[in-house]
DNA sequence: AAAGTACTTGCAACTTAGTTGCATTTAGTT
DNA sequence: AACTAAATGCAACTAAGTTGCAAGTACTTT
């Protein structure tokens, strides 16, 4: 548990005005480690033991969502996943890219797709969601 | 239970060599008269009583699934959502869009994305898949 | 048409992921 | 230091899907 993510995890948490405790900043501190979407059980293995129970990490998670620090990333699984909203606008966040073959997710930052037009008919379109599959760099011999 | 789907089902199972049994017919006559992606339950909901049980409708989904009738799409809830494969290139399906005010979900069989390129670094994309989010016309006031 | 067999189905029990209610604790305030 | 709204932990519950196994059925072979 990086001490300098949890700092960074205390201002946000200040600053959208949730109350610092103990399992929030654990919970926030892991999200701003991440490098891909977590689950909320993937989240409770990295955290320092004792663990927060089960239900407080999904209402830490439900409260991030709500303040909007953070968001649901939906892959492939039944599973939810968590990422920080902090590298996305309001219309998309950037797309998640999982492999066929090892069944890893990776963020693709570096690319922006533009905005898909309504297809009018009344539909008006606010936000997009991109989902790729293919082979990784390990995979991919 | 229209006749007509139920012998395009028929077709279809024996084209794809499983067999014709009552509940898989059934099932897939349900999903050729869907405008939307359909749960098991909600499947299982529009079927002639008796209704077979649930575990047979996992299974029959599965089967198609396998030989590449059916796919899901994948929507913003927890649970499994399945429609027909007929209208989706290998690279990609229709956009969804679901209506944040009311939730429904649409097909739009209408709109075709261009194909994400890869970022290079060894990613190799074989499918995209886009969800979008906005208001439907019944809600877009 | 009867027999055989591999594929299907139904049932019961189980698992995973998430939720709810309520009593207890704690962060931030007065 | 005392107060209070917000947060936590526990136990019990729900929803969605899975597994093992015995019984039934579609298609094949004779």
């Amino acid at each position: 548990m990086n001490r300098l993510e949890e700092q960074k995890a205390r201002e946000l948490l200040n600053y959208a005005n949730l109350r610092r405790t103990r399992p929030r900043v654990a919970v926030l501190a892991v999200l701003l480690g991440a490098r891909r979407p977590q689950t909320a059980d993937e989240i409770a293995a990295k955290l320092a033991p004792p663990a927060p129970n089960r239900v407080t990490i999904y209402r830490i998670l439900e409260s991030l969502l709500h303040e909007g620090l953070v968001h649901k990333a939906f892959l492939e699984e039944r599973t939810w996943h968590f990422e920080l909203a902090s590298n996305c606008t309001e219309s998309q966040c950037h797309p998640h890219f999982t492999c066929t073959n090892c069944g890893e997710t990776n963020c693709m930052t570096e690319i922006t797709l533009p905005m898909t037009k309504s297809p009018g008919k009344g539909f008006v379109i606010q936000r997009q969601r991109v989902q790729l599959e293919g082979l990784c760099p390990k995979c991919n011999v």
